[in-house]
DNA sequence: CAGTTGAATTGACATTTGTCAATAATATTT
DNA sequence: AAATATTATTGACAAATGTCAATTCAACTG
């Protein structure tokens, strides 16, 4: 099959992929919704496949859609002024982009570019705001996911005031371990500039890090394969700052 | 009249004054509730005045109520390992703090204290799914809230990792005068290490910055009274990084 | 009012982090 | 495989920021 590009209509949906998609584990927004209402939220949405590197959303530009993720690895980029950018976060699978300016400006605050290929859904915001009106469960499911990415971005505010680089190296690698690639040897498929834009660090300075990591044992690296040795130990020195 | 002191029931509210309180600006996410549900809201609510220096909420407590501030300045600090704080934010006249937990762990995920004497209200998380439930323009004017609370912490992280100093000591002056105080010479009531806190660096340094900030005429500082004397280039500043 | 306390300021210096340039490694193209 | 790009690594150095200690200033206490 090969890779299909931009805003191809989701035709073989009629399989319901979608609902079935968005129906599966309890972490789900969408699990409340009866049938009717995914239907609802299905149907004119637009399947689309990006490729590695393919930008999904631009920051700045209007919000009309919301992103449900289907498959593959992207990250959320808020981008400064002149080059800098920051890597705000990984999302994968089931994950929902609302571009940070739903129900407010309509604006997208950040980038989110592809990593690996990536399958998604578009969906009109318009039938998120129907939802919210009609179904209070799916409000309190948005309004919790909302709140999941405050707390966790004020984690990250935090952690990057406060702690020096080794802190926030090991917090980077629990995080892609823990929490993103759920598995021991990962294989990140960023690149250093990436990681490093995550921690809001240069890229110098974060590679000096992992080298050191290294000598002491802690990890293993093999190009974009890392391997976490001694848990404990990042657990120490994030926690020492 | 004498400044009191915890939870003093709200008695005298016979008068409505919180049902005013909470009537009045456009800004205001219960201008949505129809008066019986704001009868609900404030039925058992508990009005309590909180003096300079006090601990409103405390982080890593349990989050059974939110507060709505009606009078006053508070400061939202997120506590880090070892003695730091970052402060997040200040919020005045009719802010609602959920605590950043709401809808998830019903923990707090930062503290709030008094920078002036603060009058408040405190109202139990139940009445707030209540009406989550039933209002959806409620649960939607809830979800704005979040988004901006959301969107102003993207950019103060931005901004702390990719500005240096004097960028960042501009956004604050920038922010205390246009969004906080809207005066110009304007009184912080904060201490110097407030200010450094609310910018991630030390007290030294931001005393530093803002000595050269007064000594090229951009400001005049007579302790904690600041007037911005070239907004200009305080912008110019803050773009430069 | 003298004495005490805590905050604000300043200076000297150490540490952390970034910058720039050179080199090595890896991938891509021809 | 050679040539070319891109990415990763390293080193030397500069700049930004933090630390510590001394001093000044302002507010409060008795």
């Amino acid at each position: 099959m090969e890779p299909r590009r931009l805003e191809e209509a989701c035709i073989k949906c009629k399989d319901r992929c979608c609902a079935r998609c968005f129906d599966d584990g309890d972490e789900n927004i969408f699990s409340c919704l009866t049938t009717d209402e995914l239907e609802m939220l299905v149907k004119e949405k637009r399947h689309v496949v990006f490729n590695a590197g393919e930008t999904i959303l631009k920051q700045n530009t209007s919000a009309s859609h919301v992103v449900c993720i289907k498959r593959g690895l992207a990250k959320i980029i808020a981008e400064g002024e002149s080059d800098k950018k920051l890597i705000l976060r990984l999302v994968a699978n089931h994950a929902i982009l609302t571009g940070g300016g739903i129900f407010i400006d309509e604006i997208r605050h950040f980038t989110v570019q592809a990593v690996t290929q990536v399958e998604c859904c578009f969906i009109d915001s318009e039938k998120i705001y129907e939802l919210v009106s009609n179904n209070s469960r799916f409000a309190f499911e948005l309004l919790k996911l909302n709140n999941q990415q405050n707390i966790q971005m004020l984690n990250n505010l935090v952690g990057i005031t406060q702690k020096y680089m080794p802190g926030r190296v090991s917090d980077l690698l629990l995080y892609l371990k823990n929490e993103i690639f759920l598995s021991n040897p990962f294989d990140t498929r960023l690149s250093r500039q990436e990681l490093a834009d995550m921690t809001g660090m240069t890229m110098e300075s974060f590679i000096r890090i992992l080298k050191e990591f290294k000598s002491s044992g802690i990890i293993a690296v093999d190009g974009a394969n890392i391997h976490v040795l001694d848990e404990e130990a990042l657990q120490m020195i994030s926690r020492k700052g």
